[in-house]
DNA sequence: TTTACATATTGACAAATCTCGATTTGGTGC
DNA sequence: GCACCAAATCGAGATTTGTCAATATGTAAA
């Protein structure tokens, strides 16, 4: 049982590493081959499928097979969701005086 | 000279850690005084001031000195930017074809 | 079935991060 | 000056994360 804090650090750890961010640019331009995002990344097949298993575990991605290819892209929904709770994170919604500290 | 990469990256660092969602949560409700923050949360004073300066860092808190205190709140700001920067992130802005693989 | 290729998984290592206790810094009031 | 308190910084240990090379899995074509 994953506690909330859990859970939406999760999602928020997608977007924490460079590599990501720059896996998620390329993206933006549409659905991606693997292999595709391997050739502008300077990194190797073994990290790049560690990478985008963090984003499919995120939500933020979602890849789709198709023979022996994967074929990668920005989830909607997921991306819908990210966006939702990083509202509701940062949404000041009281304005209790602080009564600390004398 | 960072990266908008190493930038982005840095933001969403402060969402990724459990204690500093609690944080920000407690901070939802309005402005708090760091000894108020500590008793809340069980960690160690070193360690809440260790993430009081992440969240700083990120933009996205703001600590307002008053006296030998410092009361933290939500950076308005700092938050729209972060929420905005998310939503480019995840924008697909084109629809390219995956020419790769044949 | 054998071969070749795309992707996932494993194991190991280095670097970054979280946590704590101890110390330091900086402000307040005596 | 001194004592007291809040917060920041330092140093060390434990855990997590990112990376790679090697291996395994799965699909397609010969």
């Amino acid at each position: 049982m994953a506690s909330t804090y859990e859970m939406n650090a999760r999602i928020f750890k997608a977007f924490c590493d460079e590599n990501r961010l720059r896996i998620l640019e390329l993206l933006r331009s549409g659905e991606k081959c693997a292999c595709k995002l391997l050739e502008d990344l300077n990194i190797q097949q073994s990290t790049l499928s560690h990478h985008m298993k963090i984003l499919c575990d995120a939500g933020v991605v979602t890849g789709r097979k198709e023979g022996k290819w994967t074929h990668y892209s920005i989830d909607p929904e997921g991306s819908e969701q990210a966006q939702e709770v990083l509202r509701q994170i940062l949404t000041v919604n009281g304005n209790e005086q602080d009564g600390c500290c004398k």
